[in-house]
DNA sequence: CTAGTCCACTGGTCAGACCAGTTGCTCTCC
DNA sequence: GGAGAGCAACTGGTCTGACCAGTGGACTAG
């Protein structure tokens, strides 16, 4: 007979759980109300302290919101990657991580967006891929910071096309996280309009590979420009592993 | 003059930003402890239910753990996997993430993990590499979970090649939600026996192609296999997504 | 030296009080 | 009749104080 370690679980957790477990069954769904803090008391047969530790985690989840004198109880939200999110942010923000590595994973997730988006793709979506091109076109003229604003809006609409949900979230966070760690290296480049116009130029040939279709070529089209972009960031000691993503 | 909304800050929620800025900044780093509740109490100058809300924001962040007795206080942690896993978990339950999207994310992973091992693999990490395929050869004889642990280590072996952490990270939390989602259909399949050759089979196609140092082939044919194996349990209409990723 | 007990701390939960915010209803004034 | 003010009953946010189980270290007895 083997029996194994116990863990205790706190009443809290408890709430959590049974609370998660009818959002999974579909018994509670976005849009609609807990019972208020005091009913949850007299239902879980615990103190309002424990039920509220409940509802912050519940919170931090993003499972609820909380209203002071919202009338009608906690607010069950629709369903989001804010959590996941925090944890990639999380794992991204690790100091061990290099930003060869950052710039690497962005590469693989660009990457594959924009493969699955030049398969995906429906002809309005081109159209609104077109678009993004015409305001990165029109944010050269203004700064760097709104052709930041307009490069973000194209990666977002690609990652969009993808329809997964995962490359996303994956996605805005390394972007994110990388621009943070140079972006002031990049706006303050002597040739900064030079590098905008030669990041606008490359945008527009990924978009021709994903209007011809050909996912293969706009991937490493984007990878290889990615590379070019961010090489000179990058230890020579750390460049093998970035050359290995593009490749032919 | 303008104007903008304003929204109340919790109390417990300027506590988590503190704690949050001060680990941004170096000055709490994992491995610390915080100060006990009732010290904290004091340095923040509030109630003891708010620093125990806030902590439960922490804890809920993967941020700190608290143990009952404790004499320390609670202890900040290191990012982990768990809590990624976690949230990943909780969205295929409610499935505002799909299996799909799960295994389209797999399928970039290891496809991009396969493609940098290929270029950075050393002879002895290649040695390695065979070592797994012999151990994955005699679990076939054994059962299912062995071959599970046999695979798992072959894919965790190829993570560790490719030097980037966050591939490595995301790969086992992804593969671990998958396996999670369909284990038992796989386990009880009547072919399992056939299945596990098969797999096998591909696996060794893998590390011929990785050894050759052909890393663009390596990651088609991983995916390809990866497709061929879970394509079966998505919903045809979800499949376009992943055939995205295995075109030529 | 080892084992047991005690003490001072830790975190987990409880009960009750008070406060600010929200909504709906009623009353008064124009 | 319509608009505004006031009030009551609720909501969530925070506070205070008490009690309990768990942990580790110090002390004592064998």
């Amino acid at each position: 007979m083997q029996f194994s370690p116990v863990q205790p679980v706190r009443a809290y957790q408890r709430i959590v759980e049974q609370v998660e477990d009818a959002l999974a069954r579909g018994e509670l769904v976005p849009g609609q109300r807990l019972p208020s803090e005091r009913e949850l008391v007299a239902q879980f047969a615990v103190s309002r302290s424990t039920v509220r530790e409940a509802l912050r985690v519940l919170e931090s989840n993003g499972v609820v919101r909380s209203r002071p004198g919202d009338p009608n109880g906690p607010e069950i939200l629709p369903f989001s990657q804010v959590a996941l999110r925090k944890q990639m942010v999380r794992l991204a923000r690790v100091e061990e991580v290099t930003l060869s590595e950052l710039i690497g994973f962005r590469m693989i997730m660009d990457g594959a967006a924009i493969q699955v988006a030049s398969r995906l793709r429906t002809p309005e979506e081109l159209d609104e891929l077109e678009q993004t091109l015409v305001a990165m076109r029109t944010a050269i003229d203004v700064d760097f910071d709104a052709f930041s604003q307009a490069d973000l809006a194209f990666h977002e609409l690609i990652a969009r096309i993808s329809r997964n949900s995962l490359i996303q979230t994956c996605n805005e966070v390394v972007r994110g996280v990388v621009l943070g760690l140079i972006s002031d290296k990049i706006a303050h480049a002597p040739n900064s309009r030079a590098l905008m116009l030669e990041s606008l130029h490359h945008h527009a040939e990924v978009v021709d590979a994903i209007r011809t279709g050909n996912g293969n070529a706009a991937a490493r089209l984007a990878r290889q420009n990615m590379f070019d972009y961010y090489a000179g960031y990058v230890p020579d000691s750390e460049q093998e592993t970035l050359r290995a993503l593009i490749e032919e």
